[in-house]
RNA sequence: GGUUUGGUAGUUCAGUUGGUUAGAAUACCUGCCUGUCACGCAGGGGGUCGCGAGUUCGAGUCUCGUCCAGACCGCCA
């Protein structure tokens, strides 16, 4: 038996009993005639202390130990005479009699404490050492946590664990798929799953009506900090609801979860449809931890010879309290920002309405103080308020507006803590691909339209709103979901709109429309983002942390050093070609 | 595919107008130290300045290319 205790559960009440621990060393302090060593496991810290006098044996292999080194040590609790109380085991230490090392290490790249000196990069490469460290240990512990209570709370809710394939059928449709070849079926490839998507139906056909996953999801598109080329999904579908069962019992996991995990209540989720939130924050995923809310000014702002509004479709400002005394360097700033490619506004007016009552713009050539403090009036603003204003094509401006408020939001603390939970619902059913000149699926296209809105799929496709709902909080959509098609007529009809011909529909979703015609049974369903929740839960905006071995920005594992190239037998065995090579 | 920031000691970074032997902190090594807990004190070792080309009497510094990494846009039903 390597330890009769770990590091993290000794205290006062043991004080006398003779202990066996093992776990690495974080740091050793030789003192001359003394040494002590903070044994760590991932349970805590224990302060070993040494007595070098008189013990030639374990005075010298005292004097190998190294950081990170893997020991196993015997000995008596007693009471510390110097006590360190910010430890929870900081009342006691383990007089050492016996030590013995398990096994040696190399000088860590970069130091394994909370405050680590290393890097992204390094810490990636070695990335089982950066989970040696608390914060990471912190987040693998909370995401275990996260899918515990989310089996605890659905299965107490009916629903069955059921897993589905992952070498299943690529689709055009959605995201990139990943692709495997089939060595048994030559010049035949698998795709990895983006979501189990027709499976989840298919079960609610078979019966299962209450289904769930927590499975991983694979999408060949760029990464982002909050987005990876694998991700794990809650995948969940209900047989004979509506969207107000799915919202019900979601918005129950995520109560559940957020009291578990952090004992926070989560208020009742608001409703927002998804033109309002576009309206009043230029975001289908906005985060309502603060207002700044959208003011629409074109009436107002235009007829007064200035042409940019003039000629805009929208004018649209948004007040940022107590920004009025921004010098000219902080709001040249903001014109920067919002200029540059990436937002691609091209310029923005500031409005000050000074704490004296006066009023100081970026446009006071064209503006009376009366016109500028009537567009303040909107919104209500108070003398020490800024407003800034931006214009041009409606849906850019919301766009570039939506970075620029968030932006505000970032400055001025708005964005650092609580939780705004809410349903945005009613989004557009399609969207129009200029690229491809068709429509496309805004969701997917097994999602039904909202009751009455059928009949507009061909003479108003624009207009027709789909049953469908993503679960925001803080600005980051963690979830979303839809009542699905459950009848093959409407579902050939939404493949039509989407310009597919009746030919493709069946060579992709035959077997889905087949099912359709064997009974199935109304349904919708939801799937989240395990690695947003857990990030979101957390406070945090990047989902690498909290997930064990990620990729990087290249969608490369720099650990393992994936992906790589396959020997020449490996392509001849799948009939494969690689047409240019890579030039590694 | 694009925009942008960066790459200098094991690590995190500084490095002025292009100019002597490239620095700091930390980590590491050695010695001293019996109550430390970011121990302390003294000393020491450690550099292909990402890579390649160019400009120059002279390049960590300027130019071009390239590789790598981060953030973002496109993309992500």
């Amino acid at each position: 038996m390597y330890r009769t205790h770990t590091c993290g559960e000794l205290n006062i009440s043991n004080v006398g009993q003779n202990v066996t621990l093992a776990g690495w060393v974080q740091r050793a302090r030789k003192l001359g005639g003394m040494t002590f060593i903070d044994l760590r496991d991932r349970y805590g810290i224990t302060q070993l202390a040494i007595n070098l006098e008189n013990n030639e044996a374990l005075s010298q292999t005292a004097g190998k130990l190294g950081r990170e080194f893997v020991i196993e040590v015997g000995g008596e609790v007693i009471e510390r005479s110097s006590k360190n109380m910010k430890m929870p085991t900081g009342e006691i230490e383990i007089k050492i009699a016996t030590l013995k090392i398990l096994n040696a290490s190399k000088v860590p790249p970069f130091t394994i404490e909370d405050e680590t000196d290393g890097g992204e990069e390094i810490r990636m490469k070695y990335r089982y050492l950066d989970l040696r460290r608390n914060p990471l240990q912190e987040n693998i512990k909370l995401r275990h946590k996260l899918t515990l209570e989310t089996r605890n709370f659905l299965d107490s809710r009916e629903f069955l664990d059921i897993e589905t394939p992952y070498l299943i059928k690529s689709t055009p449709e959605g995201a990139r798929d990943f692709v495997v070849p089939s060595r048994m079926n030559p010049g035949e490839f698998y795709a990895l799953p983006q979501s189990p998507q027709t499976f989840k139906q298919l079960l609610m056909i078979s019966g299962y009506d209450r289904y769930f996953q927590i499975v991983r999801c694979f999408r060949d598109e760029d990464l982002r900090a909050d987005r990876q080329p694998e991700f794990t999904q809650i995948d969940c579908e209900m047989a004979f609801v509506e969207r107000e069962d799915i919202l019900e019992t979601f918005e129950g996991l995520a109560k559940h979860l957020f009291k578990k995990l952090k004992n926070i209540d989560l208020p009742e989720f608001p409703r927002m449809k998804y033109v309002d939130a576009m309206r009043n924050y230029g975001c289908d995923k906005p985060d309502t931890r603060f207002g700044m809310t959208f003011q629409y000014l074109t009436e107002l702002a235009q007829g007064h010879d200035f042409k940019i509004f003039d000629e805009a479709e929208a004018v649209i400002g948004i007040v940022a309290k107590g920004c009025a005394s921004y010098s000219r360097k902080e709001l040249d700033q903001l014109v920067d920002f919002v200029k540059r490619p990436q937002v691609g506004a091209l310029g923005l007016v500031w409005v000050k309405f000074n704490e004296d009552g006066t009023v100081k713009s970026s446009v006071d050539k064209f503006y009376s103080q009366d016109d500028l403090k009537s567009w303040g009036a909107i919104d209500n603003a108070q003398p020490g308020d800024l407003m800034l204003v931006m214009s041009g094509n409606e849906e850019k401006t919301q766009n570039a507006l939506n970075v620029l408020r968030l932006e505000m939001g970032n400055r001025l603390g708005l964005r650092s803590s609580g939780f705004a939970p809410l349903w945005v619902v009613d989004f557009p059913l399609l969207e129009w691909d200029e690229d491809s000149q068709r429509f496309h699926a805004m969701h997917h296209p097994f999602t039904s339209p909202i009751p009455g809105d059928l009949e507009k799929i061909e003479t108003d496709p624009k207009n027709v709103f789909a049953n469908a709902y993503d679960m925001v909080i803080n600005g980051v959509e963690l979830g979303g979901g839809s009542i699905r098609i459950h009848d093959k007529k409407i579902q050939s009809q939404m493949f039509d709109a989407l310009g597919f011909t009746k030919e493709e529909a069946e060579a992709q979703f035959g077997f889905l429309m087949n099912a359709f015609e064997y009974g199935a049974p109304p349904h919708g369903g939801i799937a989240f983002g395990l690695d947003r929740i857990a990030a979101v839960i957390s406070g945090q905006e990047s989902i690498r942390d909290f997930i064990a071995f990620p990729k990087n920005n290249s969608g490369r594992d720099v650990m393992i050093d994936s992906p790589s190239p396959i020997a020449q037998e490996q392509l001849e065995e799948l009939t494969l070609q690689v047409v240019h090579p890579e030039k590694k």
